[in-house]
DNA sequence: TTCGGGTAGTTGGCCGACCACACATACCCT
DNA sequence: AGGGTATGTGTGGTCGGCCAACTACCCGAA
């Protein structure tokens, strides 16, 4: 790394000149996390809408593709979702024709998914999708500034994975009845 | 391209090693930054939920909190989100208490919107919530990667706000788009 | 064999976030 | 004035995502 760091916290803003003022001095990272994130998931939103998925589908489909027929739990321990939201996603996806959903022989429980065959007309879309949207975020850096930029992600992910009882977790000392 | 399944060892996870297999493989940043939002948000939200606001409400409290009566148009236009969910998270954070509306009487399209005197008790809560978020996400990391972190993602995010004209935006030549 | 604990999925409810659309008001120009 | 455009908000609908609670099923021990 040679550039050291300049101390020059994200002022300048070309495009999207937000600024929240104060707010944003507590907690600078995670205010860029957050915008980035929403940022990056309507982008990859507005490009997936061609090819008829939403954000959030692709990665299933993405994992069934490569995977082929599996255990709804498997799908859901991949894609480390909500078992409810799997669930859902995977009715609008049946619906839509693009998955296949039966019952597991050899277990009562369990349900085994697959993509189906008319949806493999996504997998190029979506690949290619998927490769300008990686491209098109990370545009005019470099490759030790974009490997950099994965080992950080990584380290913040190893960070928020465990748990957050370091964390000042407010116990709501206000027993006055404010519920959202 | 059956499920090669080179390595198996998905069982243990000790933090958080989750492979979407070869899916992963095309575009491994975008991939993370997914992740890492999703796992930033839903702590931020289990450290809001005891100070009874649901994630995303705090931005718009914050801003609230240290801008004063402003109208609703700044506030859409300092959280960047689209006016509709500014205006149903106002209307929730009304009734809950948080918030204040009232007709501008110098536009009669405009409200001017302010955060209650009830709400300041959570300004402590908040804040040291988020400030306990932004160390527990960056935990471990010296402060020059930290301003690395926060110098690359500000990079992507002026990526991300440029126009995704240059993006491969299939335009989805095939017509069985039966969108979900 | 029975019974309890763990696993697999589903449902309902809620919220954030988007889009498309409709509505009211302000503004500007002829 | 009058009409067209721009702006500021609200509605309805849809999705992803979570939590809480529930059902159905498997399995191992008493």
């Amino acid at each position: 790394m040679s550039a050291t760091h300049e101390a020059e916290a994200a002022q300048d803003d070309p495009a999207c000149t937000a600024h929240l003022s104060s707010a944003a001095c507590g907690g600078p990272v995670s205010h860029a996390i957050s915008r980035v994130a929403r940022l990056h998931r309507t982008t990859a939103g507005r490009l997936l809408r061609g090819a008829g998925l939403y954000p959030g589908q692709e990665l299933v489909m993405m994992f069934l593709w490569d995977a082929g027929a599996v255990r709804q739990a498997e799908l859901i321990k991949a894609v480390e979702l909500d078992p409810s939201t799997v669930t859902k996603m995977l009715q609008r996806l049946e619906q839509a024709g693009h998955v296949r959903r039966r019952p597991d022989p050899r277990d009562g429980r369990a349900v085994l998914v697959e993509a189906t065959e008319q949806s493999s007309g996504l997998l190029d879309d979506v690949t290619r999708t998927w490769a300008g949207l990686e491209e098109h975020t990370l545009a005019g850096l470099s490759p030790a500034e974009r490997a950099q930029l994965m080992h950080l992600l990584a380290r913040v992910e190893a960070n928020l994975c465990t748990d957050t009882a370091d964390c000042p977790a407010p116990p709501s000392t206000e027993p006055s009845t404010d519920r959202a």
